[in-house]
DNA sequence: TCTCCTTTATCTATCAGTAGATAGACGCAG
DNA sequence: CTGCGTCTATCTACTGATAGATAAAGGAGA
């Protein structure tokens, strides 16, 4: 088996544990099972659990930057635009009532390495930098810290609507509370 | 020492734990040391870990409902009752950057014991059936299912601006949050 | 091409630490 | 003397981490 193959199976493996479990459910020994290597082979790649956790997370917060730039790109409808966003936090819960890799790591906060910290700060940043661009769009009369303020409220509220989803095993609840917030005015 | 005080310094102490760190870091060894006895005397209060964090998240939500209770018998000003609301959420990421005990909980879903499961459920109903009421004195107009749907995502946003605003270390995003949810139009 | 050396990637085996849980003894109050 | 509460001591299971062996591949020089 190719050298890459291996590192990124174990990384595909431990993201999907993470958003499952979160950070200090993910075990050495559960994702060499998950691959079909021993443990021992995990700490080749990633020699602390630190390093794989923050691995994880700027991988994540990568895919995630690129996936907005290209939103970003296309001149597509604002509303529309919003709609992909929140998608992809919908497709975490579909895909066996997963979280947000963030927003779970962030439950977990006191325990995470700095490394780790880092990485979840980046996140929150990448996706409230990009909120206050569409609101530009949507809302160009707004100041620019009201539209920072106004992106915060917004990530966080659908960071919320996950959580509490999730928590009652109800994918319904999260539509329920996008839908809310589009039709009170707080997203667009 | 009074039977009753060891059982409640227990509690205190696990509750303590488990908004700062969550229910998988709560270990019956912390427990024991924080209150000052040996972990084979918190097991016979709580003969396993299932038994301790539904029993917490019992007493939070008892609290909680009692809290709010109160808040409804009081003729006060309904953005004055919200502000009320609002603040228990805050002081617990004042009391050394914790969270709510059920919403650290809902990140933990998959690993809580169903007893657990049960009462971090009736936590959340307790409060959007709260929140429903306080809407139908504020947007009297609206229909059951509208009131219902729109204290789901308002409860739901606070929980996620106590979440990113942790994960920030930053009270002051919470505030912002709130204010932003305020000013839109999504809570009173 | 053959040989020598290094690197890569994995294995087995083991470590110390901690988890939840249990059995049985001790002390003390009613 | 009984029973409640706590203790000591121990168990099994699992954690992250490390040491050392091994097989395979690559590169360099004769």
């Amino acid at each position: 088996m190719n050298v890459q193959d291996t590192r990124e199976m174990i990384m595909e493996a431990a993201r999907l544990m993470v958003q499952d479990r979160g950070y200090n459910a993910l075990s050495f020994r559960d994702v060499a099972a998950a691959v079909g290597v021993k443990s021992a082979s995990v700490h080749y790649h990633f020699p602390t659990k630190g390093d794989l956790g923050a691995a994880l997370a700027r991988r994540y917060t990568d895919v995630a930057a690129a996936f907005l730039n290209s939103l970003l790109d296309e001149p597509i409808d604002i509303h529309e635009c919003f709609a992909k966003y929140t998608a992809v936090f919908r497709a975490a819960l579909e895909k066996d009532n997963r979280m947000c890799l963030c927003g779970i790591m962030s439950a977990e906060y006191v325990d995470l390495p700095d490394a780790v910290r880092v990485e979840v700060d980046r996140f929150a940043e990448v996706n409230i930098d990009w909120l206050t661009k569409v609101l530009s769009r949507h809302r160009p009369r707004a100041t620019a810290a009201e539209k920072q303020s106004l992106a915060t409220a917004i990530f966080a509220a659908i960071e919320g609507a996950q959580l509490v989803a999730r928590g009652r095993g109800d994918i319904a609840i999260f539509d329920q509370c996008i839908k809310a917030y589009r039709s009170s005015g707080l997203s667009p």
